[in-house]
RNA sequence: UGGGGCGUAGCCAAACGGCAAGGCAGCGGACUCUGGAUCCGCCAUCUGAAGGUUCGAAUCCUUCCGCCCCAGCCA
């Protein structure tokens, strides 16, 4: 489960100013609504973590709510998804299972409640005559001709749009404000709509739905809500949301509370163009490893314990901000870095052929699979013989002056094991391309120190050729190529970037990964952190998917030009 | 242009009138059978700008500049 929060931030001290104050009896309930209209990303993550965390840390609870005013856009599917995402990170609702859809009587209730207090009113305008007389940004609106209409006139009217005497669109319930307000919410605003939609909760009993913010606030208060958290966006329809309490006053009084979204480089966020990428099939579905949706990060090995501590990282405030990619890849590096074994695994094989070991011997070096404190996770066996494959990258004909692992004439170690020395190159005749090494390797050098003054440059994986398994590694990097895909002048498709995933068929890892497990996590020793895919991975033949580089810092060397 | 917000390092962000935390990134160095990890050090004379108040200002006041949100019967 989730520890408790190390920093404070503004609502923390608005609460435990209300709790000093003594305001809602010292209580503090708090949900998180979304709406079962797609999955939920790393910035629901950021609500949930804060809603649920205020919640644990200040003895309260935090609701899940599904805000389903919209049955046009919403489905059970998502709903089952998102109570397995918040699960998953680590929250728990308890009993606190709620719907907006379970209120549509009691709002049904209260807006009767305000026709008769005069608060309300049914108008006939079309939706284009009702964004025609809204006004502009510094012009008032118009009063609707049907603002006027007497109570009884309302309440009939009312009582037959839910009846479903109406067509779609043809009449709505409006709040009756102020049409010449400054804030355009307050400019009348829709209260119900006419939808003869099925429900998936309340199926056809009604044919009137009521809008986001008739239907909040109120929820809000039937379940006694103390804070109210939404990102930024929502401040405008705050005095709405005062002014809708205000009429049905109820006997707990939520306060809403705004906070600055998450937004993340390289990343879109928007739930229309996550639908847009998973419906036109740039990526695989909603948990894609390459998506910012939970079930994506989760196929991608991220743990919850990384992103929890990410959401805790990234702070809540006020401020419009976009957080570093590299920072979330930093978190879970952190996180899997002490708590996953290592083990070999040439990407990209290279054959290597030792000419000096005899040809049908097979040695067992031992390896310990977590080197920086070997007791912990024990050791395990490698075969060595022969024939073996290292990883391409790390031989170079002509090497620059830095680059120090395997090139003509020069020695490296062998994790683990010997060291050898490269002694011939065969290349294909053809295209000239370096397709296996002779090397030699030295006898005294089996997990044994160095003699004084021998230096080796550097340690490379391997895997014996004769024992290797053929694996599938999905590479994956970040979706987008620019770090505001969603902000520039084309449509945020055209910054895709075309090798986010990259398929490795012929990688070839050490044999003990025979035993691995769909979601078990591996760092492949100098590569990266690798999970065993949770759907794709098969006995025979194994799927790792990248969840995250390691550092690279020969790779930066190289990209700007210091290897010399 | 009306209303509502927000500007502290490349990216987050603290500081609540008392002398600019921390993290990520970056840069040095130590160590290393992972060019990983770890460790050590550096990294804002300064808080969008300009004025003002004050012994003292990122914090208070004024003006200006910039960015975000709002004209759905979406949430």
């Amino acid at each position: 489960m989730s520890e408790p929060t190390r920093f404070s931030n503004f609502i923390r001290q608005i609460i435990e100013a209300d709790i000093a104050a003594g305001k809602n009896g010292g209580r503090v309930v708090t949900r998180f609504p979304p709406e079962p209209n797609g999955y939920l990303h790393i910035g629901h993550a950021k609500s949930i973590c804060l809603n649920f965390g205020l919640a644990r840390d200040y003895g309260g609870r935090c609701h899940l709510r599904f805000d389903d005013t919209n049955p046009l856009k919403e489905d059970i599917e998502y709903i089952e998804a998102i109570k397995e995402d918040v699960c998953w990170l680590g929250f728990d609702w308890g009993e606190h299972l709620y719907h907006a859809a379970d209120y549509f009587d009691q709002l049904y209730e209260w807006a009767v409640k305000l026709i008769r207090a005069g608060k309300a009113y049914v108008c006939d305008l079309t939706a284009d005559q009702i964004r025609d007389t809204r006004g502009t940004l510094t012009e008032p609106g118009k009063e609707s001709p049907y603002r006027n209409r007497s109570v009884e006139e309302n309440l009939d009217l009312f009582r037959r749009m839910r009846a479903g005497e109406f067509p779609d669109g043809a009449r709505v319930l409006r709040a009756k404000i102020d049409m010449a307000s400054p804030n355009l919410n307050l400019r009348d605003p829709v209260m119900y709509r006419i939808r003869h939609e099925v429900h998936h909760r309340t199926g056809d009993r009604w044919c009137i739905y009521s809008t986001y913010d008739w239907a909040h606030g109120q929820s809000d208060a039937i379940e006694g809500i103390t804070h109210s958290i939404c990102t930024l966006e929502f401040e405008d329809h705050r005095p709405l949301y005062d002014w809708f309490l205000d009429q049905i006053d109820p006997p707990h009084r939520p306060r809403q509370i705004e906070f600055a979204r998450l937004n993340l480089s390289f990343a879109v966020m928007s739930k229309r163009m996550l639908n847009e990428l998973v419906r036109d099939g740039h990526v695989s579905g909603w948990d894609d490893p390459r998506m910012p949706t939970l079930a994506g990060l989760r196929r991608r090995g991220y743990t919850s314990e990384a992103i929890r501590e990410f959401c805790e990282r990234i702070r809540v405030a006020r401020a419009d901000s976009t957080v570093d990619m590299e920072l979330l890849e930093n978190t879970v590096r952190e996180d899997l870095n002490p708590r996953v074994p290592r083990v070999m695994a040439v990407h990209r094989p290279l054959k290597v052929v030792i000419e000096n070991y005899p040809e049908d011997r097979v040695e067992e070096v031992e390896a310990p699979n977590f080197p920086d404190d070997p007791p912990r996770m024990g050791l395990r066996k490698l075969p060595f013989c022969r024939v073996i494959y290292i990883e391409r990258d790390d031989f170079m004909e002509s090497p620059p002056k830095k680059f120090h692992r395997l090139s003509p004439g020069r020695e490296v170690r062998l994790r683990w094991s010997y060291v050898i020395q490269c002694t011939g190159v065969v290349k294909d005749e053809r295209t000239g391309e370096v397709v296996e090494l002779r090397c030699t390797y030295d006898p005294d050098t089996l997990n044994a120190p160095l003699p004084e003054g021998r230096k080796i440059g550097g340690t490379i994986h391997w895997v014996s050729a004769a024992h290797a398994l053929k694996a599938t590694l999905r590479l994956y990097d970040r979706l987008f190529t620019v770090p505001n895909p969603a902000g520039g002048e084309a449509d945020f498709k055209t910054y895709l970037n075309p090798s986010s995933l990259q398929v490795l068929q012929e990688a070839l890892v050490e044999p003990s990964l025979a035993e691995a497990r769909p979601g078990d996590r591996f760092q492949f020793e100098r590569k990266g952190f690798y999970v065993v895919d949770l759907k794709d991975s098969q006995p025979g033949m194994p799927v790792f998917n990248l969840i995250v580089p390691l550092r690279d810092t020969w790779a930066k060397m190289v990209k700007t030009g210091q290897t010399e």
